[in-house]
DNA sequence: CATTCGTGGTG
DNA sequence: TCACCAAGAAT
């Protein structure tokens, strides 16, 4: 089958059953001639990356009402942004994302390059991320290739060779396959397909629209692709975090650093996190009690076990890390509010 | 090319 | 319970 006819026929399954998201113009939208603001576009397109849909909604709605253009989000506070971003992971993205605006605005007079060159040279843009907006938000003819374009690629031409060494192959059959017409469409067509059809686990191959010409179909071998390379065993790791809650009820918080697993989060005074237990002090003499239960966590490459030591400190208390401050319990990343939530439901109401 | 970097849903 | 997985980028 030729190309042309194939992503005529998905273009046309899309027409059909295209998922609405806050983001996204729908295909009637866009054959008017409208295309999506592109700064709408990078925001969810940023945040999408290894996210799922239904994590990212809420996260895009509270950012367009707080910073609805990239002049806006530009001009913002590092803490206010980071504190937005908390529970979405992956926090270098949020730190990038300040950049990315900040040099919008400075290098690009407030307004993203249309032109792939440009958008590949900023900060928290790849290869994906450059394609998704230049197809996306100008409709230039460029090929998105994600995790739903490897596994739709890899059965529709029966690709066994495992990733990331078949990425290559992939990304020149997803180019083969990009329309001249409608890219835009085209590139959403193709996630939402792996999204809601060739799912990973049980693909619905009974109402693809590409379920003829699917070489991994015809040999039953749909749900086995893609091939990926087995990964590490996750070590687990122990570490100690300090939670201090003073007179006035401000809790004594850092701001860690820049680089590094949730860098430039706000998080609880501990120790190092380590395969054998590191020891630490905590960061002012008090009598400090064990919170009655660990907290458990899973990271992309450990686990992690922390122990919560608690205090109630009087007011005028010197520490020797971090300071006191009013704590908006959102504002912390998943694995501290775990503690937090373990520290509020032992200590007697403030 | 391999590693680092979060979180919540799912089977 | 637990490994896998999701619209990847930076190093």
């Amino acid at each position: 089958m030729r190309d042309e006819t194939l992503n005529q026929q998905l273009l046309a399954w899309y027409d059909r059953h295209a998922r609405e998201m806050p983001w996204r113009v729908p295909p009637a939208e866009r054959a008017k001639g409208v295309l999506p603001d592109p700064y709408r576009v990078w925001l969810s397109e940023v945040m999408l990356q290894q996210t799922t849909v239904a994590a990212v909604k809420s996260y895009f709605e509270v950012f367009t009402r707080l910073w609805p253009t990239v002049s806006d989000l530009a001009a913002a506070e590092d803490a206010d942004v980071m504190a937005a971003w908390a529970g979405l992971g992956y926090y270098a993205r949020a730190r990038n994302l300040l950049k990315c605006a900040r040099a919008v605005v400075a290098d690009h007079g407030g307004q993203f390059p249309s032109d792939p060159a440009g958008l590949l040279s900023l900060p928290g843009i790849g290869p994906y991320t450059c394609a998704a907006i230049s197809a996306i938000a100008f409709d230039a003819p460029e090929t998105v290739v994600d995790g739903n374009v490897e596994r739709v690629m890899s059965r529709l031409h029966a690709v066994t060779e495992p990733l990331p060494a078949s990425k290559p192959q992939l990304t020149a059959l997803a180019a083969a396959l990009t329309p001249a017409q409608r890219p835009g469409d085209y590139a959403q067509a193709v996630m939402d397909l792996g999204a809601t059809i060739c799912t990973p686990r049980s693909p619905a191959c009974g109402i693809c629209p590409w379920s003829a010409p699917c070489k991994a179909r015809a040999q039953g071998i749909a749900a086995e692709l893609p091939k990926k390379t087995p990964k590490k065993p996750k070590p687990t790791r122990y570490g100690t975090v300090y939670l201090a809650r003073r007179a006035d009820g401000a809790w004594l918080l850092e701001t860690r650093p820049d680089k590094g697993l949730l860098g430039g989060m706000l998080g609880w005074p501990g120790s190092d996190w380590a395969e054998d237990s590191p020891p630490s002090a905590p960061p002012f003499p008090a009598d400090w009690r064990d919170a009655g239960a660990e907290v458990r966590h899973t990271f992309t490459h450990f686990h992690l076990i922390l122990t919560v030591k608690l205090a109630e400190a009087p007011m005028g208390t010197n520490p020797t890390t971090g300071e006191w401050q009013r704590l908006a319990p959102a504002s912390l990343p998943t694995v501290m509010r775990k503690a937090y939530d373990l520290a509020a439901s032992v200590l007697p109401p403030h």
